[in-house]
DNA sequence: TTCGATGCTTGATAAAGATCAAGGATAACC
DNA sequence: GGTTATCCTTGATCTTTATCAAGCATCGAA
């Protein structure tokens, strides 16, 4: 890893409590790469090799099986992902892809392990980032099994302005392909579900997304924040 | 806690690598109760006060949103539930009631924040049963997103063929309205599901299902390790 | 035994969502 | 400028799932 990298990896939640020598320690055996868009990083079913650190841009979890494939989630930074894996030194239950050009940390099991046996800061950062993860599932599951499809979108639209400032001007943060895998759906329902919600004053112009009428699509989705808040 | 219930806890995987004083420090303050069938324990949007961890019984966890309700898990013994709540100091995601009666060990948050500072095996152990929650929840968010309800049912009694034994007769652990929710689909639906998988050789007798073709259902099915095993 | 419970099933119908096929917009490329 | 590719949308249709309503067991209590 370069050192000019270094304040930058040092300042993020994971590593700042941490004591200088493990740290230290951990990112000598550590590779901060940059991936091209659209590249494969991972693939579920092989064993867990990395810890993953997405420094910038942005990586898809995505999963397969009987035939059909869904988004599972997103990582952008700074977040980990198959932290749970390489803690149980399991397989990926999940793969994951850039989308977008990625700079990505990655850290040896055996060394991850060791940190967390000897950084007690480290451990206890550790802790947090995956009970953070497993709550984020938690939620997302809910969402799933709880709501219709267009619930789903108009509670995302919601969450979308609410993080981009309350504008009424939403940017979808990815193309509505991926958007539609997930929540849930398949793309031509996603077009759908927004003819659906203009009623409510959602107006679409390609990614930007106008909420002409918050109150009226707040009482259509019923946001919840035990599913919809990120940091509860 | 009662000192003949002692031995019994300490061999729990959670605690057996415990030092004998912190573990000593912990039951002190844990509470080790029983409690009928049917009976609410928590509910979500509580702020955490005990780890909850089920010694005999079996505990559901549900949630509820936009005016249904969803049978989010099962606990079995020796499982713990709202770990990841209780880590985090937050408010429960779930809610959670008995199926039947229950003996659980109730520790109060503190104490298990001050045992997870204090004692390292304590900590990875700790470490190890979130990941592992974490884990269930991901193959249980790939089962609803990836399968239909059919193949959902399908593999749910490949699955429990397996845990008890290969002997070809399944006997359903809940009642079908719990099995329906668990499962993502109504009641009505779980009937009609039954009667989709008679021509795989599923024979119903109330909850007790023969399985007389395992081949083909497992055709139908596709069971995939990453969804359905509970060990990987 | 009869009476309600309750849980499960079935049938009819409706709603939600998926699929298939085609068409239109946009952007990159020659 | 035209071509191709990609992405998105729309319409028609079909499948899947939910809802509503009724019926039928089973079981415990009066």
């Amino acid at each position: 890893m370069r050192t000019a990298d270094l304040p930058q990896v040092r300042s993020l939640g994971l590593f700042e409590s941490m004591d200088e020598s493990n740290f230290d320690a951990l990112v000598q055996a550590a590779y901060l790469q940059t991936f091209p868009a659209h590249l494969d990083l991972i693939a579920e079913g092989d064993p867990a090799d990395f810890l993953h650190i997405v420094i910038e841009g942005c990586v898809e979890l995505y999963a397969r099986a009987n035939g059909r494939e869904s988004t599972m989630g997103m990582v952008r930074p700074v977040g980990t992902f198959i932290l749970a894996a390489v803690l149980k030194d399991a397989v990926y239950l999940m793969s994951a892809r850039t989308c977008q050009k990625s700079k990505i940390l990655l850290i040896p099991v055996e060394d991850v392990r060791r940190a967390f046996q000897a950084d007690e800061a480290f451990a206890r950062a550790i802790v947090l980032e995956l009970a953070g993860c497993y709550r984020g599932v938690v939620k997302e599951h809910k969402d799933i099994k709880l709501r219709t499809a267009i619930e789903r979108l108009a509670n995302r639209l919601i969450r979308y302005n609410r993080d981009q400032g309350e504008t009424g001007t939403v940017a979808l943060p990815y193309d509505k392909r991926t958007m539609a895998s997930l929540l849930g759906m398949t793309p031509e329902n996603l077009s759908r579900a927004f003819n659906t919600l203009k009623p409510y004053g959602v107006e679409v112009d390609g990614a930007r997304i106008c909420l002409t009428d918050l109150k009226s699509l707040e009482i259509l989705a019923r946001p919840n924040p035990l599913i919809d808040d990120r940091s509860v």
